[in-house]
DNA sequence: GTCTATATAGCGATAGAC
DNA sequence: GTCTATCGCTATATAGAC
């Protein structure tokens, strides 16, 4: 008898080198393509020959090419959104209320470092520029999975700056996902304007500058009102 | 003989009502599209279908659809380009250096009020959007009007700041963009997240809010850096 | 699971009648 | 200046062979 039927593949000839051959490199490809050219303006055609897989690979796996944005953003935003909301419980708990620079931190700083990481270092200018995307559905896929996230974290600035109305946190909260998704999504730009002052590569610095500009700009008092503005703090006119 | 030649239309039967009939209608209804749908997003046939006109009549007044844009922008930036100029002179000769908020009220306030205008109401949403579109060269057709403006706000916000470094000067000009055109462009977000609490229809409350929000984080201290740093101010490190 | 082939639809651009 | 008609191209999606 020969024993070598241990070290055959008894019946699990499995996965060759992923959770799915082509499925993660379709992911992979159009994560790239969508950052760089825009949902609309990236093709199936494009993608799937950047993935070195079939057109017809994107209807059998995602079913059409809403369910391939759909699984993009579920793939990204499950690390991102825990990662943000552990860091915001982690300011929550060094101090009652949490410190405006913690949160700032803990919001951005997940998405700057994802900037230059090898593997999916593209998924943070994706959500960028779907935020500012034409389609509406489109971004609403992404709203929805990022509903908790906001409402969190604007929860979490309210209470670190008792005396600004909260429409005023809403509306800085606003200006800080725009100067983030600006910074990430369109720091060529900068680069560009800059004669190269501005280097994209360079996300410590980056996130420092921000940190630094956003932190104090939440640190203002709130805007005086023209009329009676009385939300929920400031008492006295 | 009959006399009614005279009034006949005598070699003029010139504009109906407008410099030239069809051609600002093409260019209101692209304004509108453009802005709400993105440039790859509007069709021809839709803004045609908009203004009245012929699917022909794109070609016939601007080329093309490239000729359309370059026409659009031309027309939009005039006249925002020559305000944010004259105020920025305007807080220059007010104060030497200029004051950071008047430089900020300088750039941000001609966009926000343009944003209810009857007319014109959507060119600094086409703006907003195009900061972030996917195509290269649109973004340079517009990045190529606007360069004047970015480097005279540029330095004259060096010149507020002497303290802050040049490099961190480009970025905080860069946050500033990214907050200005995320809030102009997309105000009904934080209108859907915040409930309603947030009105993207009240001008004077925003653009009230953004000079809070932004002049203060333009007054932090430069930003402590990890290495030598001396740019071409803070000489002691 | 992966491929070829194709159905269906929309796009920008243009020629030529009026 | 405005219209109709159409060319040539690309898109997504899918049916059916392998």
């Amino acid at each position: 008898m020969t024993r070598d039927d241990s070290t055959a593949p008894a019946a699990s000839d499995v996965a060759a080198d992923a959770p799915t051959d082509t499925r993660e490199a379709l992911l992979d490809a159009a994560q790239g393509l969508f950052a760089e050219r825009g949902i609309g303006g990236a093709s199936l055609r494009a993608i799937t020959g950047a993935a070195g897989a079939n057109l017809a690979a994107v209807s059998y796996h995602f079913g059409s090419k809403e369910g391939l944005v759909r699984a993009l953003f579920a793939r990204g935003l499950r690390d991102l959104n825990d990662e943000r909301l552990q860091r915001l419980q982690a300011c929550e708990a060094a101090h009652r209320p949490p410190e405006v620079e913690c949160l700032v931190r803990a919001f951005a700083d997940p998405m700057v470092r994802r900037l230059h990481n090898e593997k999916g270092g593209d998924f943070p200018r994706l959500v960028s520029r779907v935020l500012w995307e034409s389609d509406e559905e489109t971004r609403r896929l992404l709203f929805d999975e990022f509903r908790p996230v906001v409402e969190r974290f604007s929860d979490a600035f309210a209470r670190a700056r008792p005396g600004v109305p909260k429409r005023e946190v809403f509306w800085r909260f606003h200006f800080l996902v725009g100067s983030l998704a600006y910074a990430v999504g369109q720091g060529q730009t900068a680069a560009h304007f800059s004669a190269g002052l501005c280097d994209t590569t360079d996300a410590s610095t980056l996130i420092e500058y921000l940190t630094t500009f956003l932190t104090t700009g939440w640190s203002a008092p709130p805007t005086a009102a023209t009329e009676a503005e009385t939300d929920d703090a400031e008492k006295s006119p």
